[in-house]
DNA sequence: CCGTGTTGAGACAAAGATGTCTCACATGGT
DNA sequence: ACCATGTGAGACATCTTTGTCTCAACACGG
């Protein structure tokens, strides 16, 4: 039965493909089925034995976009104190998926009417959550809505994904940068 | 001579229709031509009278927003004290190009190689120039590079544009929210 | 009323991307 | 050596968008 290996060797494949594509739509967000391909090392033609189109290869990443960030969000154990302890953590777990991030937060825009995937939902659900519960226990400000927290933190994951890819500022300092902005912001203050 | 009349015509409507496909394209920044022209209410032809192609909209379109940002930038006066406010004000007399600024910041994320307006440099060198006075004047933290909260200040602008405009936060706070996660972040803080 | 000049509608070809197909080739197991 | 399966290369039709063109209709000043 050589049908397990093939099945096996696709799938490794397939995870492959995937993430050579999230790592060249991240740069370039028009890419071609063609450069896809290429990227990937793999012909069009193969490309479309993986996937029946690009809707369906937008598909299969944006699976893997929420895949990852429920991971991370499990991995960072939001459920912890204190609050912004939970929130660097989160900042640390969801930095390999930022770049991904960035192009389907950029891609969501297009679906203007068309319902997105609930696995959004559920992780903004989560990560609101977090802020709330940073709020109800006195820890964040609670002028700044834990909706307003959620989307500022994947405006600033995005951002921070391009500054890096085109140099503007040190990989290195991703999640420090971000976890510190969004928790203390700019201004200088005198406690730690 | 009908020159200077229609002249003036032609500059009244190609205003008008620079701000309809600025609009239209901070929705959907993949609109074609045809939906272009009748969002602005002409037709294709008459689009392509004002600007030769989609690179020549793109273009204008970029121009524009470049003067509207060093326009507010002007409005801003960022060289007056204390930075925190100048930061404030920054924000909020951005804040009407921040849909048109969030096309253009996801749009150039496609230019990679090619050399970017200088117009942008520029923009950012003064953004950049505000930070760094109040870190000098001792306002902010040092650990945030300049660069970056300039990055930063683009993100959420471009996330709290698509946030008002799907309804996930209030219009009417946009301003708020996001001078005061730039300054202030999520945490409580025990002086004003 | 008559030109001048602009507009809208539509036809048209060109270019690019997509999806499908065929065929030759390599690989790996029997 | 043989066969099966996956792969790459390329041809092909189709679709969308673009850019250009023409022509009739319209507005407006003379």
């Amino acid at each position: 039965m050589s049908h397990m290996v093939y099945g096996c060797l696709m799938a490794v494949d397939r995870d492959h493909v995937l993430r050579s594509a999230a790592a060249l739509l991240t740069r370039k967000s028009t890419a071609t089925m063609d450069e896809v391909a290429k990227a990937a090392g793999i012909s069009r033609a193969t490309l479309h034995r993986h996937f029946a189109g690009r809707d369906a290869l937008v598909l299969a990443l944006e699976a893997l976009g929420i895949a990852e960030c429920e991971a991370a969000l499990d991995r960072a154990r939001l459920d912890e104190d204190p609050a912004r302890d939970a929130v660097r953590r989160l900042v640390r777990e969801i930095e390999p998926a930022a770049g991904l991030l960035a192009f389907l937060y950029t891609e969501n825009q297009l679906f203007e009417g068309e319902g997105q995937n609930e696995g959004w939902a559920r992780i903004d659900d989560r990560i609101a959550a977090l802020f709330r519960r940073g709020q109800a226990a006195g820890e964040f400000r609670i002028d700044l809505t834990p909706a307003w927290l959620t989307e500022a933190l994947y405006g600033l994951l995005a951002s921070g994904a391009w500054a890096v890819s085109e140099g503007r500022v040190a990989g290195k300092d991703f999640t420090h940068m971000i976890a510190e902005l969004l928790l203390g912001g700019a201004v200088r203050r005198e406690e730690s």
